[in-house]
DNA sequence: GGTGCTTTTCCGTCTATCGGAAACTAGTTT
DNA sequence: AAACTAGTTTCCGATAGACGGAAAAGCACC
């Protein structure tokens, strides 16, 4: 009868799930057929799942054209999570101070996936400045605080990451291959903190540092990110101390004891 | 055999939906059995549902206590959601320049339900100011961009608000009366903006003006929020213009053409 | 008005879901 | 330490309800 480690899953609940994520995937509208191609379902089956789904306004089909697209509760559902909402309010002072002192653009990053998403960010006072925004989501790999949130991983799914993961090459300084990641990891977990060289975008430059939670757990990385004219090697010390001393705040902010509090 | 304008929904679908939007509305992690209660449901089907939402990340469960509450992934998911996204990109550099110009905090807020929702804003730059955060949810009667977006809605629907709404009171001046909110709301749409004068927080006021789509259909509101010391019938009337000159730069980066260009 | 493409509805088959009950786990009381 | 209580998870047989093929309805472009 072939059970897998499949558990016991609801059938129908699991698809409708997958349609939701292809349409995240997708990002704009889509027709019926792309979406029941991209899930692997009959078009009448996945038809029905998509008009369950737009009863409860978790899916919309535009008037004239019929495409479906994700709805406003699932903007709502997404927006009631706890963990990222406790990490945001953790979070949002210190992003702001970190970036009065530094004026560069400050971020609190999360890794969704195999992907490094924004949740919050303080924008620099600069009129030059790396315009972050919340939702938008980078590779792990090729960003500061992807390579924190990697070097978090359990090195069986850092393996797993470099083997399934597109390793896409951004700019010229991206860093795509996997044994020159696998040393570049050794160095952020060394270190503790993880520095991109214009390996995202060029001209940008950003510093990032872990935030554990009371687990001790690391949960999300903080960053800076700046144009690389004025990250030089100076200021980029200072941002490295700012940035981690910033990933210690939210970490306290979130009940982590670095040293256990002395008993009276 | 009673159809019902049910259509042809998927029964476990729909459930695990309303159990997804359940834990959305509790706020933190909940019980099996609270869960299956709410939603009413045997606990056995409710837990084979949170199991298949928990496999794909749509819920976790707490190590020790075994709760459940949203996942990474409904967040991912909700940070998808195209319509807001653009929202966002339309609204963003209108907010801050307004917030530079007002010195306030400005606000993108849309309906979700019968809440008001952020979903963008730009913090002001005084030291006393109002916070804003996005992902929060306000009443429609007693704030000034929840008057714009009700009195965007059908007057059948603002009816139906009125009947099933909760209209709490969270300020001496809130007003909850049906009869004033009709009023009001004629005013509202009179005007072309709205005003809350200290109805939702004692201390602050707001002036807020609708966002329109390329439909010309009213789909968020723009609004300014401050402090009632700074917020004097001086400053306020020069606001409103600035938050109406602001909804129509968000409109028509929107596509929204007010009057249409001449063709040379 | 025909042709091709997508979306929606219909319906009989049979599979996947349902809920009762039992087993398990953990915390509390006797 | 056993018994009790409350919540969570697993098991299983019956059948409600989901499935997908096929046909119908829309829509767009000739």
């Amino acid at each position: 009868m072939h059970r897998e480690p499949s558990g016991n899953r609801v059938q129908s609940v699991d698809r409708a799930l997958a349609l939701l994520e292809a349409l995240a995937e997708v990002g704009n509208a889509a027709g019926l057929v792309e979406l029941s191609e991209r899930v692997d379902l009959d078009a009448s089956t996945a038809h029905r799942l998509l008009q369950t789904l737009q009863a409860r306004g978790f899916v919309r089909q535009e008037e004239g054209t019929r495409r479906y697209s994700l709805g406003l509760r699932a903007f709502e559902v997404g927006n009631a999570v706890d963990f990222v909402n406790e990490l945001r309010h953790a979070s949002r002072p210190v992003l702001e101070t970190l970036a009065e002192r530094s004026q560069e653009t400050t971020n609190m990053v999360i890794r969704s996936g195999w992907k490094a998403s924004i949740i919050e960010y303080w924008p620099g006072q600069h009129f030059l400045r790396v315009q972050a925004e919340v939702g938008r989501v980078m590779p792990l790999h090729a960003t500061a605080s992807g390579k924190v949130l990697l070097a978090a991983c359990a090195p069986d799914e850092i393996e797993a990451f470099l083997r399934q993961g597109r390793l896409a090459a951004l700019t010229p300084r991206t860093v795509t291959s996997p044994d020159e990641i696998r040393q570049d990891q050794q160095w952020v977990r060394a270190h503790g903190y993880a520095v991109d060289d214009e390996e995202f975008e060029t001209g940008v430059r950003c510093v990032a540092a872990p935030v554990r939670n009371r687990d001790g757990r690391v949960v999300a990385a903080v960053s800076i990110s700046g144009p690389t004219v004025r990250m030089q090697s100076g200021e980029l010390n200072q941002y490295i101390q700012m940035v981690r001393r910033a990933g210690a705040d939210i970490s306290r902010n979130l009940g982590y004891e670095e040293a256990p509090a002395p008993v009276f």
